[in-house]
DNA sequence: ATGGTCGCGTAGCGA
């Protein structure tokens, strides 16, 4: 078995912390992290290397920033999205790892969360979306074990946002939004939750201001989203909310997967 | 009610 899961830590170095305190009791055997606020040079490799993690980044000053951290070594690293050469935002990294049944192939996405819209940050949202699903009709001609796991910035349907009607102007869930999140899922992919649970009022992520914890005014954009080999062989789907209890939690909680790779 | 809270970096932007 192994267990994939995707965490918006909201600067790794602030919430070194919590993620290590996760790290060693969940355990997971690759983790998709995003939003590390972090440069290379100050990244904490060694503090994650210790407990017993192969890391890779794509780094940038102040903002965005991804990493994989997988207990088993890389075979393969990719970073950046293809379809744009401009684009200088660190927002993709994508790793090939050995399973126990072959390789499966993971990337941490940290897709752009497009407010104010409409705007020009609302179209680079809708283009990274574009450039994503390109690039995911790429992979998929692998035929393999792919696990895309990221901070979508999508609430993909009403019951994953705690009052739709206030949210229906927002980036993250405007209908132009939710339709380009299911024609890429239309390629051939599957969103985890759908397929494992689909309950109504899940969240993954609850604003720091208002008390959004306290009354569980929550929203769902973090998702694991598979290719058929994935989805086939996923066994268990867990949402850790208690990481947004304790001192200085991310806003975001992680979303873990375990497949029969 | 155009508020409220974080993080970065030390003003104001992004979320």
């Amino acid at each position: 078995m192994i267990t994939i899961a995707t965490w918006n830590v909201n600067s790794i170095r602030t919430r070194m912390h919590a993620v290590t305190k996760w790290l060693t009791e969940a355990a997971p055997d690759v983790v998709c992290l995003q939003e590390i606020k972090s440069t290379t040079e100050n990244f904490p490799y060694m503090e994650i290397e210790a407990l017993g993690y192969n890391v890779d980044i794509v780094g940038q000053k102040s903002y965005n920033g991804v990493a994989i951290l997988s207990k088993r070594p890389f075979e393969e690293v990719i970073k950046g999205l293809p379809g744009d050469e401009t684009d200088e935002q660190a927002r993709y990294i994508e790793a090939v790892i050995a399973g126990d049944k072959g390789p499966f192939r993971v990337a941490s996405i940290y897709l752009p969360n497009g407010n104010p819209s409409p705007g020009p940050k609302y179209d680079y949202k809708l283009g990274w979306m574009d450039r994503l699903k390109s690039h995911a009709q790429g992979l998929l001609k692998f035929e393999e074990a792919l696990v895309l796991a990221g901070d979508y910035n999508v609430i993909p349907e009403a019951k994953d946002v705690y009052d739709p009607k206030g949210w229906i102007d927002e980036a993250l869930f405007r209908p132009e939004t939710r339709a380009k999140f299911q024609e890429f899922l239309g390629i051939g992919l599957t969103e985890a939750f759908a397929q494992m649970d689909g309950r109504a009022g899940q969240y993954t992520f609850w604003d720091y201001q208002r008390g959004a914890w306290q009354n569980n005014e929550g929203i769902r954009i973090d998702h694991l989203i598979l290719s058929p080999q994935a989805a086939d062989n996923i066994v268990d789907l867990k949402i850790h909310k208690a990481t947004r209890e304790g001192i200085k939690p991310s806003d975001h909680v992680p979303v873990v997967g375990t497949f029969d790779f």
